[in-house]
DNA sequence: CAAATTACTTCGTGCCACGAACAATCACAA
DNA sequence: TTGTGATTGTTCGTGGCACGAAGTAATTTG
C-alpha cells in the first residue's frame, strides 16, 4: 500500500526528530536547547539583547535570564556598547565558542548522516528545496 | 551567487520554523507545545503513561505533571485499566479532542501553505523524501 | 511464595518563557 | 535647551516543563 504521508505530517515528524537530536547532542555538550540556540546565534557576531531576542523569537525579559545563566556558566559575557550606552552586547567567551563549535559539529554530522542514505540526486533536490523553504528564517544555524 | 545552504543548516532552520509555528498555533488554541504534542499522540488511541512517555520521548516523571495539568484543564482523563491494575490510561475528553482537532487543522493548513508555493513536482518529491526520512518516528502527528 | 520487574507518583531542583512595571538612555522637535 | 516619546534592558511574579532519586502498588517470574 505504501501509504504516503502528507507534507504537514512529514514536516512535524521531521521537526520532532531534529528537535530530539538537538536536545540529545546539547546534553552531551552540557547545553540546554535554549542555550545552544543562543550560542549558535552568536557565532557570527556579538548581538545586543534586542537583536538577539528578535533572532531567537523570545521576549527580552526571557532573554535576560537565559543570558544570566549562560554568563554564570562562563559561556558568554555582557559588554556595554560605547556608541549607545543603553545596549548590552552579548559575546561568546572562549569556552562558549568552544562549546558551540563542538555542538555544531556533532549536530551537523548527525544530520548529514540522516540524509546520507538518500540517493545523491534525491538528496540534492531535497536540500535545495529545504533551502528554498527556509529563506527568511533567521540564521539560527549556519554552515 | 545563490549560495546553497547545507542540509544540516536547512534542517535546523526548518525545525526552528515549524517549532515556532507549532507554538504560535498552540497559543491560539490555548495549548502549550508539550500539551499539543501529547494530545496529538492521543488522537489515535488512549495510551498508558509508559507508552505515552515513550512516544513523546519523556521521562515518566515528567509526564505525570503534564497529564496533571491537562487533566486539571479538562483536556484529558485518567482511567484505570481493569486488565492490569497498574496502568493508568490517558484518554482525550470531548474538550481535549476538540482542542487538538482545531490545533491539528490549523497547523496542517499553515504547513501545507508553506509548501504550496513549490512547483508540483518539486513538492511531491520533497514530501516523498520527507516520508522516507521520518520512518520510525513515532506518530506524533498523523494525517 | 519470594524476588525481580513494571507502572506510576512524589519530591526537590533547575531551567524556560511570558507580561507588567521600571530605570536609563537616546532622538527629535519646539 | 528642554521636553516628550521611543528604545534598551532589567526585575519580579507566575506558571509550565523536564529530570533523577526514591517510594508504592501490582504483576510476573523463578
Amino acid at each position: 500500500m505504501k501509504e504516503t504521508l502528507g507534507a504537514a505530517s512529514g514536516l512535524v515528524r521531521l521537526t520532532f526528530l531534529v528537535q530530539n537530536l538537538y536536545a540529545e547532542i546539547g546534553r552531551g555538550c552540557d547545553l540546554t536547547v535554549a542555550q545552544a540556540q543562543m550560542l549558535c546565534a552568536l557565532t557570527e557576531d556579538s548581538l545586543g539583547m534586542a537583536d538577539l531576542s528578535a533572532t531567537l523569537g523570545l521576549e527580552r525579559s526571557s532573554l535576560t535570564g537565559l543570558v544570566d545563566r549562560a554568563e554564570h556558566r562562563g559561556l558568554v559575557v555582557r559588554e556595554g556598547d560605547p556608541s549607545d550606552r543603553r545596549v548590552v552586547k552579548v559575546t561568546l567567551t572562549a569556552a562558549g565558542a568552544d562549546a558551540v563549535h563542538k555542538f555544531h559539529d556533532q549536530l551537523t554530522e548527525r544530520l548529514e548522516k540522516l540524509v546520507a542514505d538518500l540517493p545523491a540526486t534525491e538528496r540534492e533536490r531535497f536540500t535545495r528545496t529545504l533551502g528554498r523553504l527556509v529563506t527568511g528564517v533567521p540564521a539560527v544555524f549556519a554552515d
